[in-house]
DNA sequence: ACTAGTATTGAGAGCGCTCCCAATGTATCT
DNA sequence: AGATACATTGGGAGCGCTCTCAATACTAGT
């Protein structure tokens, strides 16, 4: 049914070499004739066949986002859309195309992996947010497929663009700091993520800075999740803080929920500040005081550096490239700055 | 660099052919051949050259899901997070390939449209929440093309999936009228959704049951975001309502806000309820009390039905299939129900 | 006009796979 | 034993494309 090279060269009379030079925009086409086979082209709505193209040319204009294992229930989290979003418009604006695997199956990691990424399927893909210890990064590495990581991870080999997740994290606790609190906790992401560690660590700077210590009892972690924040209001609440650093919005809502539940004000009895701007930290009364993160830059950065890693020439052995994108404080209502 | 049939054939002392039946479960081979072959495939851990595969077949496993320009704004709508999640799950379990394409790129839609869909790279699709005039769905007919809507279509060759939205919108009317509001608003969605037309028609079904006149100082037409709701607010008041049906959690959280900065209590003054049950509906304060739709199951149905689709065989000429799929009232805090 | 050089075009091969068909091997029946 | 049926295997062709290389057409230089 679908025209073929052939047939395009037949009706513009010319050779299939000739067609295929129009369509790739081979310069090697006198100008005449290549009017006439996109004319040709056009009116009959033609299309290259993908899987043939892909056979000769080794590439598909497909790259993967890979949701690792360890992260898929928090895909409803509305950071991935944005991520997401973000990724999308990068790829259609290159004219590469998406593939997205959330590595949850139940034929396991290894079957999918396989299944995934060694059947020439990707160009190139990208893992959000993995742990630092996903069996898929040294994987990947293994078979030198080409990946860039959203989000930061100590092999010197891998590409990466995160978020400043200290610095932000920093300016959160710093900010409650200002305010005059004292007895500041945290709830951490799951230790099992980078993010969540860094978070912690600007978290810990900015005490040790302003010469507090860092105390057991006012740090509890979480899991990036809304009952998460909930749980861990119930572990901080005897050490009595006066405000908490939520290491995620979705996590301060249910932190705002549990103390709303305990008969605590928001700000008044504790403030509160978090990590992300999400939508939904308008949503929530009070608004919350969080760290934006540029969610978009991360996808499209993310596009920019695989991109960069597909078409450079496989012999240059530039280094990995590793952005970390700017955070800022947005003040809002749950950290008592305003009224 | 990648093996190939032939080379796994070599190993194995068997010819091409051979190797091609064990990897697609020929029946027609030795059981101690099998065995042989699988052992070497095991070992290498060759995997067919995709590409290569989809040039003979014309089938190339992946099936795109597609979010139609209009929508593209709503993206980040958790509501979409969660039918992927359940789309990508069906997948999985039936070992397929998800492409996602956002059509909002500047290149325009009918040049994403060739491209994404006339290359052969799809073997079907699931269009989400497209408006009923959408010119991808006449566009996709005339080329044939297998599609699932998640939405229903008024076009009597379309397959779909849907929610009841008429039903689960009278519900959530009806609840109110149950509480004895006589004045109940509603923020519609966009009218060019069918989805809004029909949770508008429920609202209406439910006034008109009780005896009640429609009155359209009490309709008022919002997006399906937070910032229609709030803006909705602003034009319902002044017809005084004592409750409000909003289409959409999403624009929920704005009308709560909108009232709220009008002084207004929830569900004191004004009652709310609303649609969709998304995780932000318990997150605000009151929790809405909404009307729940199974997301995951709409994403596990859309691709269970295209899957249907492609394998049936081109001379079955059955009639489409369209699904639709219960809804339910969860009762909280916003329709002042419950104390 | 003749040659060398360059621009343009076409034909062939081959990417890795599946599918068809012929060839071989084995079991069964008269 | 010979013929028949069936199970198993291998080889060839071809899917639609790109790429190399040779062939042809055209240009300029002498």
């Amino acid at each position: 049914m679908a025209l073929t090279l052939e047939q395009i060269a037949k009706l513009a009379g010319v050779s299939r070499s000739t067609v295929s030079r129009v369509v790739n925009d081979d310069p090697n086409v006198r100008d005449e004739v290549r009017q006439r086979v996109w004319k040709v082209i056009r009116e009959t709505g033609y299309q290259p066949h993908a899987a043939a193209r892909s056979l000769v040319t080794r590439r598909t204009q497909i790259i993967g986002v890979i949701i690792p294992e360890s992260v898929t229930t928090l895909f409803t989290d509305p950071f991935f859309s944005l991520l997401l979003a973000g990724i999308t418009a990068a790829c259609n604006e290159n004219r590469y195309h998406l593939m997205l695997s959330l590595f949850n199956s139940p034929e396991g990691s290894e079957a999918i992996y396989q299944r995934v990424l060694r059947s020439a399927y990707l160009d190139g893909v990208i893992v959000a947010s993995a742990t630092s210890d996903d069996p898929l990064i040294p994987r990947l590495l293994r078979d030198s497929i080409p990946f860039v990581l959203v989000g930061r991870h100590p092999d010197k080999r891998v590409t990466y663009v995160d978020v400043d997740n200290v610095s932000g994290a920093r300016m959160a606790t710093e900010h409650l700091l200002r305010l005059g609190h004292k007895r500041i906790a945290t709830v951490t992401g799951p230790m099992s993520m980078l993010s969540a560690q860094d978070r912690l660590t600007g978290y810990k700077m900015a005490l040790e800075a302003h010469g507090l210590p860092v105390d057991s009892s006012l740090i509890a972690e979480g899991d990036y999740r809304e009952g998460g924040g909930v749980a861990a209001v119930r572990r901080l609440l005897p050490a009595s803080p006066t405000a908490i650093f939520v290491a995620s919005d979705v996590m301060a809502v249910g932190v705002l929920k549990a103390l709303r539940h305990e008969g605590r004000e928001v700000p008044g009895d504790i403030a509160i500040t978090s990590f992300d701007d999400l939508p939904v930290a308008t949503a929530v009364q009070p608004a919350l005081t969080t760290v934006r993160q540029p969610i978009d830059d991360l996808g499209r950065t993310a596009v920019q550096l695989l991109l960069d890693l597909i078409h450079r020439p496989p012999d240059a052995t530039s280094v990995p490239q590793r952005l970390v994108l700017p955070t800022e404080l947005v003040v809002r209502g749950s950290c008592g700055a305003r009224r």
